[in-house]
Parts: structure tokens; C-alpha cells; sequence
DNA sequence: TTTTCACAAACAGTATACAGATCGTTGACA
DNA sequence: TGTCAACGATCTGTATACTGTTTGTGAAAA
């Protein structure tokens, strides 16, 4: 049997069940409504809780209950603002640092175009982005970097998921993919770096008008009341919220 | 009692004796182990390790075990290439959006002069650089930038904790920490920038020629056989190091 | 009717029992 | 004497039993 064969399989199955916003945000539940929901034991399934809230994707009230990590304008904007320091200077280090094998994945996955309007396309389209950032951090040799990078996006994947900002903007974004790793792969830092802040700034330019006003100010996202897996919910859980 | 009694103390126990190097960097436990040497029953010790594992302040090697994370010059240098990226950023943040309390802490902070050679004053010194650079990604109000500035620091200080690179040049840094200071006081984002980036510069420079020679290249320091608490060590875990 | 307080339900935190994996050992065989 | 496979000790991963906390509820008192 495979390694960690329980904890894993849960965890990443959670974890894309958050980003994905099929678990809303806000929402409130238990360990052993979660363990119904995933078909897993308490143990396992507390430490996959304990790792997605190390990763924020996750609340722990303790006694009190758990409850998916809820979005909001002030996490947004930190997200952002960690992007506008880390990714400029992971591009220049990618550079500097990439494999040609890596070179090459990026232009595969710097093209890729998506169509405006069609859902699917456009969820493809969000791993897609991740997996550029993900390969450029990647490329920079530093583990701490990429871990850092990895989880900034993951935690933006959740407002990708909303659907809002991205579908009047996407071809924008695509060019700014291609012209980035053009940068990157002439091994030029300096215009690499240039060219991540400003992909950065404009799509802080860009998710400022059309996000902001899908998110209640500095609260949780949807009605955060209601259980997960359709049982009646116990009066706990419809008191647990802020 | 108090929230989370046993899993709680019993992190920031372990951490810190993992961070003053009281716990050897490369050598090997298991939980049984760790839980006799800090009186824990099993599920609280896996806790604690998983999320020391989270930092990077211990591996698990799964159904093998787990060990103190080694300290490394790769390690070293991906943690000097990260303070490089964020820190200049933090102090110019910092610069804009710092209470004055936090500013008066700060200059607190930065005049703790220590006594060369003194141990005990050397470790307290170690303890305010964390505290004043904490405090510097506090001010920033981004609780993201907070997180890994912390994490980035906590590890770094395990080689500090080496005792080897402040001795000589420890005066150079008080002082390159109160021009920061200073700069972050006067409300100077530029000059804030400036300073935090060279002092990271020189830090780097200063551990570069005294630090590395104390680690055996890309390995763990020390030896890492042996136990934890003087029990006879078992056949595995003389077995299990790289 | 309103307030208070004790009780009970539900839950997280912890301890422990159980199952399955790993690896050193040992003994048979070449 | 060297090699290899089966065994067993020991450990991690998982399930579950137990404990103490929190909070809603309802009865009793004001």
C-alpha cells in the first residue's frame, strides 16, 4: 500500500475541494462531519485540518470547531502585495537559474489560450496560471522561495475560483505570461523582473475593480450557516460563526 | 485549564530546544522517544512534529521515523536569498505604516548592546534580532509578509545559535540596525529600503567567510547517531540517517 | 415574563489499542 | 564462509475509547 495512504489522498482531496470554493468559505463544520463527508477516521482527517490551517485554507476555533478559512478584501490585498515582493524577484533568479527543460514548459504553459466565456476552459485555465508560477518559482533553486510562492497562489486560487475577474481580462493576461517568459528565457533578469511587476500591478489593476465588489467587506463569502454533507445541523454549528 | 494544554507547551518547547541547537541538528527519534523526553502520550508529540516538520525544523521519513532537519549551506543560503527578496520590502512598508509605539519598540530593540564574548549576552542578542525584525514585518500590517518573515528568522537562528559568526562583528550590526531604525522612524521608505538591504549585504558577507566553514557542505552538523535521552539506541535508528 | 443556573448534548483534545510497514537478525543453504 | 530469505522486534499510521470543555436548554427563582 502506498505511503501515507489515508492522511494524503484526504488532504489533497480537501484542499482542491477549498480552492475550488466547493467547500464555501465561511462555512462551518466538525471533524466528524468532515470524516462522513470523506469517507475517513478522526485522526487522519485532524491532521489534514492541521496542515490546510498552517496553509490558512482552514480556521481552528479549539473547542470549538473548524470552519473554511473565509475571504476577504484584507487577505486579498496581502496576497497581492506578497506577489508585488516575491514573484519580480523569482523571475529574475528564474533567469538566471531555469533548465532548458524548464524554459520550454513555460512557453508550453505561457500559451495557453482559453476561451472567454466557456467555464471549463476557463477552470483549466486557472491551474494553468498556477502551474507557470509555480514552474518560475521553481526555477529560481530555492526550496523556501517556491514553498512560499506555491502557497500564495493556492490561497489566490480561491478568488479565481469566484469567476469574476478573469473573463473580460484573460487575453491581457496572456500576453503578459508570454512576454514574461520571454524575458526569462533570453536569460535577461533585469527585464524579467520588470516584466512580473508590472503582470502583477496589472492584475491588481485589473481584480481591483471587478473583485472587490464581490466580497462583502472584511467578512466571509456566501451564507456561512448550513452543514456540509446535508445533515440536519446541531445548534453548535449554526452559533459558531462571528 | 488553558486552551490546548499539552500539544501547545510542548511545541514551543521542542522548538526552542530545536532552535538552540539543544536538540542536534541531523539526529534521529522516534515519538516514543520524544514523548519520554517531554512527557507527552503519542498524538500530542505527532502534532507537535508535524507542524515542526511544516517549518522545516524536522523531517519525517514516513514508517521510518523522523529527525531534527540538518542544517546545510544550501539550506543557509536559500534562508539569506529569501531575507534578501523580502526584508528591504518589509522595512519599506514598514517605514509607512508602523504605529509609534511599534516605532518606539524598535529603538528599544535596536540599542540592546551586548557584550562580546559573554554567552549568556550573545544568546539574549540572538532573541532581540529575532524580536526587532519580528516586529519590522509586524508593522508592515500584512499578516502573510508576518508569517514567513518568522518562519524565515526561526530558522535562521538555529545557525546562530552555532555561536560563530556575531563574535567579532556583532557592534557592525547594532549599528546597521539602528540606521534601519531610524530610517523606518523618519518615515523613509527609500532610505528604509536601502538600509535593510545592505544590512542584509553585509550579514551575508560576514556569515559567508566564518559560518560556512563550521558545517560539512550540504550535510548534517555534527553527529547525528546517538539518542535523544540516553536509552540504548535501537538497531533503527542507527540505521536511518542518509 | 425575565433571569439565572445546573444539566446535557456535542464536540475537540488526548490516550491507547490495533494493523501494517520497515529493517536488522538469524539460520539454512550454497 | 558468504548469500539470501523468512522471521520478529519496533516503529509509524490509523481507529477508537476516554476525558474535559463549551454552549444551548429548560426548570426554578425573582
Amino acid at each position: 500500500m502506498a505511503i501515507e495512504s489515508v492522511v494524503e489522498p484526504l488532504y489533497r482531496k480537501v484542499r482542491q475541494d477549498i480552492v475550488e470554493c466547493e467547500l464555501t468559505p465561511g462555512r462551518a463544520f466538525s471533524e466528524a462531519e468532515l470524516g462522513r463527508l470523506y469517507n475517513a477516521s478522526r485522526t487522519p482527517v485532524r491532521e489534514a485540518c492541521r496542515r490546510l490551517e498552517h496553509e490558512g485554507l482552514i480556521r481552528i476555533m479549539p473547542f470549538r470547531g473548524y470552519m473554511i478559512a473565509p475571504l476577504s478584501v484584507a487577505e486579498f490585498h496581502d496576497l497581492e502585495e506578497m506577489q508585488l515582493i516575491f514573484e519580480p524577484e523569482a523571475a529574475a533568479f528564474a533567469a538566471e537559474r531555469a533548465t532548458p527543460e524548464e524554459l520550454e514548459e513555460m512557453r508550453t504553459l505561457a500559451t495557453y489560450e482559453y476561451r472567454v466565456g466557456d467555464r471549463t476552459s476557463y477552470r483549466e485555465f486557472i491551474q494553468t496560471n498556477y502551474q507557470l508560477h509555480a514552474l518560475i518559482a521553481q526555477s529560481t533553486r530555492n526550496k523556501r522561495l517556491f514553498d512560499v510562492v506555491g502557497n500564495i497562489h493556492i490561497r489566490l486560487m480561491r478568488f479565481f475560483y469566484l469567476g469574476l475577474p478573469f473573463d473580460s481580462y484573460g487575453p491581457a493576461l496572456v500576453a503578459e505570461h508570454i512576454r514574461l517568459v520571454e524575458a526569462i528565457s533570453s536569460r535577461n533578469a533585469t527585464e524579467a523582473r520588470c516584466c512580473a511587476t508590472e503582470h502583477i500591478r496589472m492584475a491588481m489593476e485589473r481584480s481591483a475593480s471587478l473583485l472587490m465588489s464581490a466580497i462583502r467587506f472584511g467578512e466571509a463569502v456566501f451564507d456561512a450557516n448550513s452543514t456540509l454533507d446535508g445533515t440536519i445541523p446541531n445548534t453548535r454549528s449554526r452559533t459558531r460563526l462571528p
